[in-house]
DNA sequence: CTTATTTCCGTAGTCGAGTACGGAGTCAAG
DNA sequence: CTTGACTCCGTACTCGACTACGGAAATAAG
């Protein structure tokens, strides 16, 4: 078997991009990822390009993006209508940075935290909330 | 009714924290949030530090964190065992760290995306993935 | 050539996070 | 003192995102 990366079979493709079959083929279903064609007889073969979606769903998951949401994202790879891509960006800008704001303080709150607890050793009260609510 | 912050029925406290009314008591179920006592009768009270704690799972769920993990770091909210939150807080904090650069990031490629769209108009190719492989 | 893996495809089950529902009790307004 | 809204609690249903299962066909390994 070729293990060359432009000629994966689903199984290798999955283990490369850290993902199980089933979850190559729910993407599929979902329209996230193509289903290549079968170039030696009745097995697809996938590539690179395929990893690399696979694995950019997989962070921008992590990030708080749904399925669908991503699907959005990836319209905006394909290259053509730039105009209406351009304002999907926009907008997903907008969540982007909102959910950065949240993070910053969050990674704020947490380290001082952090810098509290190491300096006062056990008597401090660390008022996570109460710091977030502001 | 009273419609004081500090003596709210759970109808009232769910509209104040935009959620609704089955949501907190499942949120009770997980020990999320407690139950508090019935002062004047069958009926229970909340207050202000419960709509904090509400708005507060809401947002850090927006942050892609599971509840599970909204527990743990609710765990450090307590003031007790500071060494123990500590080394949560700062196993979270590089969560929170990764997240932050996966998100600048696409920030980053994102208002390039725009930008490029704005200048060529149409004709250019936006390639959102390959810019956020390396 | 046989046996073990894989692939293919369809359908069903699971898990996290709610959401809905139904009946009994409670409370405030008219 | 009834009517209507709300609370309580339990159980069941839904939805997104997988994950598992099963049988037929193809391919790889010995």
């Amino acid at each position: 078997m070729d293990i060359n990366s432009q000629n994966l079979t689903i199984g290798i493709f999955a283990r490369t991009a850290g993902v199980n079959v089933e979850t190559i083929r729910f993407y599929q279903r979902k329209g996230l990822l193509r289903e290549p064609d079968k170039p030696y007889g009745t097995i697809r073969r996938y590539d690179d390009s395929d990893v690399a979606r696979v694995k950019f769903v997989k962070s921008a998951q992590r990030l708080g993006f749904s399925l669908d949401e991503i699907a959005e994202l990836l319209r905006l790879d394909d290259g053509t209508h730039c105009d209406e891509a351009s304002r999907l960006a926009e907008h997903k800008l907008q969540d982007v940075r909102e959910k950065l704001a949240a993070l910053t303080h969050l990674e704020a709150v947490l380290s001082k935290h952090v810098r509290a607890c190491r300096t006062h050793q056990g008597d401090v009260s660390c008022p996570l909330i109460a710091s977030l609510r502001g």
